[in-house]
Parts: C-alpha cells; structure tokens; sequence
DNA sequence: TTGTAGGCGTTATCAT
DNA sequence: ATGATAACGCCTACAA
C-alpha cells in the first residue's frame, strides 16, 4: 500500500510537494505535477483518509440519525441528501436510533469522537436542552420535527397548513364525519396536524367528533386497528385523514376486510407521499412533503454552516396536496 | 475539546496510562482506572477517532454500497446489517451507486482511503475480474447478486428454487397462461428466475409462450407497461409473475385501469415481499426473501473476514412462498 | 503498575 | 517552486 513517501521518493520530490499536487495548489511547476501525478497513478496511491484527517480535522462527512431506516418515509429523504452531500465530495454516515435516548447519544458521540463534521436529525427523541448543547459545539440541523420556538436551525414543511389543506379538501368533497388517524407522541407536527384537523371542521361548521380522533402510531397496524374502531363507532365517517401514508394503505385494508369500498364507501386522505401513496390501487389521495428537496436542504444548509455561513433558522418548504383515487 | 494529553494530566498520569483505561487493559491499579474514568467523565473527554484510527489502522466501519437506497428492497436489509454491525460498535457507510461503474469506483476510493474496514456490495455494476482484484486487499462481501461460478464471498437466496415454486404455486392454481415480468439486465438472479419460469411450465406439459415473458425494470411503471403489453397479447394471461414487488404492484393497478380485478380475473405473485408486499390491498402472494437475515449474515461474514476467520464462499438463506390475496 | 518516546500519514509553516 | 520539519491524537513497545 502505497504512502505519501513512497510517492515523493519515486518521483524525486518531498512529500509536500506531493500533498500540494494532490491538494491542487497552485503553486507547483506543471512539469513536476505531471509527474507527480504520473507515480501516484503508477503506484495506485490514494491518500490516507485517517492521515488528513488527523491533520485537518475535517471528515468529509455528515452523521444522519434516523428513527428506522425501515421506515420508507426517510427513503427518498435520504437521497437528496446523498445527491447534495457527494457533490461535495461528502460522505453520508445514517444510523438509526429506533428512538432510544440511551442509542441516540452512543451515535452522537460519533460525533464527538469526529467522526463526522456535522449532524443531520430526524425525529430526534432527545430533549431540547440537550440539542441545544449539543449545537454550541457541533453543527447540527433538525430535519421535519423540531421543538416548537427552538433556536435550533431546523427545516419542515408547514404542517398546519397542509393537513388544513387535506380537511379542506375532504370537507369539498361533502364529507362531515372525518375521522383522523393520529399519532401518540409529543411531536410537533402531531400537534399541528390534529390542530389543523380541528379547526379546519370548526371553520366549516362541523362540530368535531371525539371519537373520531385516534392516536396509535404511523404503523400500518396502527392505520387497521383505528379504521376498525372508528368504523364501528356510534356514528362512523365516511373519510378517513390518516397522519401517514403507511397508516392509510392500513386504512384502506381494513376496510376492505370490512367489504366497505374506497372511496365509493369511504374516502381516505394519508400525509407524506411516498413512493406507496401512488403505488397503491386505487392510488392513494395525500399531502405531498417534498422529500427529496427537504434532504437537499438540510444537507445543503448543513455543510453551510460547516464551511461557516450565516444560515437561516427555520426554513419552511411547499406541501403539495395529491388528489387521487381514494377521495 | 479535551484531548488524552488534558486527561492525563488532570489525572496526574501519563497519556499510555489513560490510554490503557480507555482500551481496558488489565494492567491498570483499580485506583488509578477510578480516578482516570473520574476526569474523563468530568472533562466529558471523547477519544478522536482520527487519532486512533492512524495509530490502529482500524475504521470500525463498513461501506455498503446499494444500486439505490430509494429502493425499498433495501429498507430491511440494511436493517440487518444495522443491528450487527451496532452490535459490534462497528457503524455503516451506505452509499448509493445509482448503477453507475464511475460513481461505483470513487465510492470503492472510500475503502482504499482507509475509510472502512470492509465492503458489502448489493448488485455491483462492476465486472468479476475488477471485482477479484479488489478481493486481493480489501474485505469484500457480496450479497443477493454474484457472478456464477465466482470465488467470491456471497449469500444470496436459491433464485431458481425461489421462483420455481412461486409457479408450482400459480399452475396449482389452475393457471396455464402465465406471464413473466423480467428485468432486461445480467444478474445471474434474473436468468435463474427466468429459467424456472421456463422449466416449470415445461414439467407442467405447459408451452411456454414468448410473448408472454416481458423484460423491463424492477419499477413500478415497468409492471405498468409489462401488464398492458401481455394483456394486449392474442392470448393473455390468466396470471402474473413479477420479478419484484414493486413490479406487481405495478401490474395490479394496470389491471384495475383495465378494469380487470385480482385475483378474479387476473392472479399476481410478487418476489422479495418487501414491507409493502402486505401493505397491498389485497395483500400480495408473493416469495419471500428473508430481507433482515440476509443483511445481518452479510455483516455478520464480513466482520468474520475482518476477524481473520474463515469463511464459507457461498451462503444460501431460505425463501419462503407467502400465499396472501392475489392469487 | 506506570512512564517514555516513537511513529502511524498527512498537511502547513517556515525556510530556501 | 520546493524542501525540511513540526504537529495533529492516539497506541504500544520498551524501560523502569
């Protein structure tokens, strides 16, 4: 294996004149770079990543915690990411902390060991005081949920305003009993949405209905359990709002164990659009969050901060209703 | 930021001293470790892994490169691999190739920097040759898709076996016009699917017809296009076998369009049962592909390798035929 | 049981 | 334009 040595020796140089060819300084004769370049290819070097680092204390990469990279939410996510971040030569290191405080900060003490130079967190499950401690020493954004008022730079679609936009839709439609499929957590979003869920019935005359407002989790199960019970309710909707797509297609099953119809018996309304929402048959009615775009972004303004800009706090990206088959 | 110096002397030892702590060598007086383990918790000390990483060669990390990580066949793979691989503190670089040989390349670049101790490649674009010359330095897993006959370390499911009794399954059913949506690429997995098609219906004294063997992509369109194109044919299929998950789902709803139902009019059988296999409505028949195991015993075999154990070339893990509602 | 000191591979400073 | 050399943080002979 190859080093720097190795290198300056066979091509008669010293070794700083072999990092500033491979560093791409300006201030080496084309004659010797050529030939510099010429040994590196000829011995098949490449820089020692740990070497630089030592030296630099610069990574080369980004730290991404994830709640379940099963999670098929995160997929297109990711992938913004990874397009933005290796443009940049960056590499994307993704753990999952299957919400766990203790697993959440072993990962981010790969921070801390510098492994990476930066964090990207998606639902995270620590405490605000703690984030914010964390963000005096390392750079770090929040991507999709975030503490209310935070000082924390943190990026998310405006979820009020989008699952408002869904109810709007549904109530179009002529529906008066919605049910909405909820989350059991202390997630902002989860507070938006039901608030959105609530007022949008208010503005339109609906007196919102109890019973119709489930909170499991974003699971699949979680989309047939609640449609089971609200389907069985004294008075069952005819529209189902499930707070993600996965609990929706759950929706959807359970009524057609139910041999009820969608949507000709009830309609169903999922948040997120992934990849499934379309993939489904009928395909499936939602609020669009930009993925891809809100992993670009997030990457995006993290490496800014790395490279030391002035970044903006909170940045908000367009939610897109998706009418399809199932409304 | 505290580094082993500060903690040595915060202790009053020297730097191996606290150095020993850390890596638990049995050779330290309990009173000292105490009082070492005291000012590191008290500095909030974190060991660089920079520093250590050029001292011990050693990354504790391993790359996985996916064709796509949008790709939800990897969700529960990777999944797999998560668990052991944070089982061993070992953490994973995942990174998408997007099946280009060029990108594929700069990513290997990350094991030649030192930047992982191994590699676990999903459907590499890159050629056996290149392939066994990287096997000479690096640890190298390769994992669903291989080259026949190749010398490398591989585990994969029995392809040929898998779709063989998806169709023994179909043709019980009383099916004789099956259609087969391939994929027009050169994994040896598409051939053996491909085979077993052929073979089955051969054993069953069934003619197979060519224009009933469609070969696109793994996507959702593809079983789109491929449904449209069989159930056009002169003499169309009674049942669908779809080389992937995604490609079934892709073939129900061109039914639906077509308004033909399934499985009254049309059967579907999938391949993979990726998390959205079930999520279907009907939930989709489809041979299942133990996803999480795969991924835990490719990680598994490549710490094995980084271990300096031997290792078994070639790994088999079980499918198993999910009879659900499309058939 | 503990300390001293060299070196892992690279880059950056300071000379020349 | 190039070279010599120190330094990054850690681990591990070797010595004591």
């Amino acid at each position: 294996m190859a080093r720097i040595k190795d290198v300056a020796a066979a091509a008669g140089v010293s070794t700083a004149t072999v990092s500033r060819v491979i560093n791409k300084h300006s201030s080496v004769s084309e004659s010797t770079r050529r030939k510099v370049l010429e040994v590196i290819a000829k011995l098949n070097y490449v820089p020692n990543h740990g070497g630089r680092l030592l030296r630099t204390q610069e990574t080369k990469s980004i730290l991404v915690l994830v709640p379940d990279i099963r999670n098929s939410f995160y997929a297109n996510i990711l992938y913004g990411m990874d397009r933005l971040a290796s443009d940049h030569q960056y590499t994307l290191i993704i753990a999952s902390t299957y919400s766990d405080v203790i697993r959440e900060r072993n990962l981010i003490n790969l921070l801390q060991q510098k492994l990476a130079d930066g964090m990207i967190l998606l639902a995270s499950v620590l405490g605000e005081s703690e984030l914010v401690k964390l963000d005096q020493d390392y750079h770090l954004v929040q991507l999709c949920e975030f503490n209310q008022g935070t000082t924390l730079t943190h990026i998310s679609v405006d979820n009020y305003q989008a699952a408002y936009e869904a109810m709007t839709h549904l109530i179009s439609k002529g529906h008066e009993k919605i049910a909405f499929l909820s989350a059991n957590n202390n997630f902002l979003s989860t507070k938006l949405r039901e608030m959105a869920y609530i007022q949008a019935l208010k503005d339109h005359n609906i007196m919102p209905d109890e019973g119709l407002l489930i909170r499991g989790s974003y699971s699949f199960e979680s989309g047939r359990i609640g449609t089971n019970i609200v389907m069985n309710a004294v008075s069952p909707p005819t529209a189902i709002f499930a707070i993600s797509d996965v609990v929706a297609a759950g929706a959807i099953q359970a009524l057609y164990r139910l041999n009820l119809r969608t949507p000709a018996d009830v309609a169903v309304c999922g948040f997120d659009d992934i990849d499934m929402a379309s993939q489904l048959t009928p395909p499936l009615t939602t609020v669009a969050q930009p993925l891809e775009m809100l992993g670009t972004m997030a990457a995006k303004i993290l490496l800014d901060k790395i490279a030391g800009k002035e970044v903006k706090r909170s940045t908000v990206l367009q939610h897109q209703l998706m009418i399809r088959g199932t409304t």
